[in-house]
DNA sequence: AATGAATGAGTGTTCATTCAT
DNA sequence: TATGAATGAACACTCATTCAT
């Protein structure tokens, strides 16, 4: 699924380039400003070009958004994909699988940041796009644990400890004020990872011996 | 600490009438259409006067703003503490300190939304204002662990955990569309509470043992 | 019927004076400057205020051109209506209508000019209002003719000349780099009229010798 | 008299050839859309070449509208003066010129009114070319007025009539919406010429009795 | 000679803010 | 104290024109 900007420039192999160009100088911009305080002016020079050059690029000024959006979300997913496909399920490869997440959001955290903060000034279906995207990455942490811990956790435990995995990787960008000041991102991954495995351990202790 | 926002009305009385009005009205639009979008004439409508009455009692659009994350954080800390003060140091305080601030951010879930899309858009020194209460709230959950679990936690320990259940009772009103589709909130709050409890269990197992 | 166009004013006295004192200004600046031409601020300069008075009173700047057309069309037919109420039915009548057509024309050339140049910019529901309105003035002729000429004239004729007076109406004006070098406007009334009465004297001498 | 627009291309024919692909295609574009809403962009499509290759044959974008006007006129002069030449000044020598020219007008109504829509826009030096343009047929009528009638008719008879055939031509393309619904162009041209033939004769015999 | 990517001045429109009543 | 008309800076977006290839 890929949304169609649309552009006039013919030339496609350009259409990449700039538009690349012009993600990264948008992302660059909206760490300092929001989307909305941005102006197109502001993002054309940003990017590094004028702005009627921006228009040849992008039909309205949210498409800047979207791409930005997009192009996070696809370096999430293929660098998550990455990892998982090449680990058994196990213990081990559900911390590789938060290890990894944690490390990516450590890298991207600027990019997430603007893409949390401006996903709802989005229209309705790039805001579907972009949740569906976090759906599938949700479900990378769903199938990993339902494969290494199938028989200690609950439907319900799956889909509450994979959003909690899911959003402990997003503060650590988000509340970065707090935690990097007091952790590095190392001893946070262990720390959280720890903290789960106990969980974990845990529940598989109840499961065992038959309670709820 | 209070952020003065100014009004050249003298009855201090009718300032804070109107000011309730205002934030009232406020949120309920900012929950259909974000602060950016919406426009100082729709605020004063919602809050059932004029725009020029609007700026007796504001001086600039973000005291808007301002007025609602102030009357949200006054709330939940006042709630919050309410329930600190009562209660003895113990799982069972733990247990009612998160209870009440998940039914707290299930109660005020928009608001709460609201304050955390436009957090950026305020200015610096709001910003910090807002962290600041942020910071308190953070506090109590820290002295509560550290009160009841204080040799079985690091200080570390503390600081994460904390940071786990603040961010456990936005993520359910943020990601409701997961988790409130899945879960009623004593569901969610008794599944979370569990699991962190197992936590703090197997922590304290841990340094009993003399481990990490 | 009445176009609406919306204005986010209340006092409706002011917004029929503003909107009068717009349509004034408007067209004498689409005198010099077609429409098109004319930006959105010199209209609001010609009319004395500033680019957000403007948009107080009207939405779009199509608006300004409709209310211009409206006007003028409004005078024409009022001070045409007012002509033929009071007269009978006969040579003279027509007479009377067409020197208060032409007379009108004389002294809107410029409005006439502005709303003939402009009126295919305007979107087709505002179109044909004015059709509209033209038709009931073409109407007024075929009247007046079909009641005093009615033996000596078909249908066809009537409609004919109906426009022939018409257009040679609004000649007056749009032509007056040719015609008002040579003619007076009285002469060029005269002799227009004369030649219209020897063509419907000739008409009636064929229709009672029996030809077409 | 040749207005001269100016090209950086060398070949005279190449020049020729595209100005009159340029000048079709414009046509044919601004008869769905005005001159103004015509992008540059659309009017080097409409043409058949891209817009580096437009701005090679033109200096500015009114050049195109000149195009036009130049065409048209070129051809509605052409066409008259053949019908001239080739007559003896007559009764039947002015039928012969109304009816070509009303011909002419009719299939030409769609550039004709493009030209007239858009005369107002063009810079005043080409407004006077085109005004010229027009003199010159309305001396052609002249001419045949005062050759056939020279007699019956005064200085200002001529002058009048000459006008009023010209813009009963136009008329027809102008008022289509209610001229051609009602007659075909030959009943049209018939009974205008009629209406007109009977003017002459009028006059002629008032002339012979001595009257104004 | 032909192309089309790049440019930026210019335009319509919005909206926070002011101030006379 | 309350009102709402007036203001103009600021913005998104367009499009004629240029120029390197």
């Amino acid at each position: 699924m890929v949304k169609e900007i649309g552009s006039s420039i013919k030339d496609e192999v350009l259409i990449q380039k700039r538009r690349a160009q012009l993600q990264k100088g948008a992302v660059n911009l909206f760490k300092q400003k929001r989307f909305h305080r941005a102006t197109t002016r502001e993002i054309a020079k940003a990017a590094g070009f004028s702005i009627g050059t921006l228009y040849e690029y992008i039909r309205k000024k949210e498409d800047v958004l979207f791409l930005v959006c997009d192009a996070i979300y696809n370096e999430v997913k293929a660098r998550m994909e990455a990892v998982i496909d090449t680990k058994e399920p196990s213990e081990n490869a559900l911390y590789q699988a938060v290890e990894s997440y944690f490390q990516l959001m450590d890298e991207l955290q600027d990019e997430v940041l603007v893409l949390y903060q401006e996903l709802k000034a989005l229209p309705k279906d790039a805001q579907e796009y972009v949740l569906n995207k976090e759906k599938e990455m949700l479900c990378l942490f769903e199938q990993i644990l339902e494969n290494s811990y199938a028989n200690a956790l609950s439907k319900e435990d799956i889909i509450l400890i994979s959003n909690n995995i899911f959003i402990q990787g997003q503060m650590w960008g988000f509340r970065r004020w707090v935690l990097q000041k007091e952790f590095t991102l190392e001893a946070y991954t262990l720390k959280q990872f720890n903290l789960l495995k106990n969980q974990l351990a845990h529940q598989a202790q109840i499961k065992e011996r038959g309670g709820v």
